[in-house]
DNA sequence: AATTAATATACGCAAAAACATATATATGAT
DNA sequence: ATCATATATATGTTTTTGCGTATATTAATT
């Protein structure tokens, strides 16, 4: 992976916020995101598509939802960049799982 | 800073770059970048205005020199992230730093 | 004063990114 | 079979980004 693109990854609001919510919460669904960013479901899935094609996230399908979690193969700077912005944005991370947290009928993980 | 402003100048090439071996040799002059980095004088001054901008470098002027380094008030997670990023990229940094110290004549600090 | 060197910026254009909306696909429930 | 839910993708458009080239500015030199 290209660290330019690495961090044009997450140059992004939405793409931004989708790492660091499944950072925190290791696997996510899209409509939990959907719920979390009160974003639209269309971009919440074309941001979700890129950051798997880009290799930042993997999905797992159930039923039927679609698990977001992240790459467990990525490089241990990239990971330490990812800790290092969770860090930067708690205001941000509690306001999201805030959200998160008082969605009903979370679907459960397998 | 924005987190996702902070990704976003790291995420071309010519500013990566930039910011690599700025923090690396702790201050360097436009022209000194041009030549490291093989690229166009305008191309350079441009990417450096967008990091000054942002905040990510300061600049002093020497002379007829404008000489750039990190703005050391940068957050604590954001030198960390630097610096994860001038590890990531080992090869590529001694690629530029080498095209530096072949360079003659270059200008005497202060 | 004219010239050279270093740097910054303006302009027009091309490529890339992001968006909203509509639609397709697949699963599960009735 | 029909319907509802979750997700993905296509399409057309707007916005943003990056570039090359030309030009402006400032400082040093002759």
């Amino acid at each position: 992976m290209q660290l330019q693109d690495f961090f044009k990854s997450l140059s992004d609001d939405t793409r931004l916020a989708c790492m660091l919510l499944i950072y925190q919460e290791q696997e996510l669904c899209v409509c939990e995101l959907v719920e979390a960013l009160r974003e639209s479901q269309p971009k919440i899935s074309r941001h979700l598509a890129q950051l798997r094609t880009q290799g930042l996230v993997l999905d797992r399908k159930k039923g039927q939802w679609v698990f977001y979690s992240l790459n467990n193969n990525l490089p241990t700077w990239a990971i330490n960049i990812i800790q290092q912005a969770a860090e930067s944005k708690p205001t941000l991370l509690k306001s999201i799982s805030k959200n998160l947290k008082a969605m009903k009928s979370r679907p459960a993980r397998c």
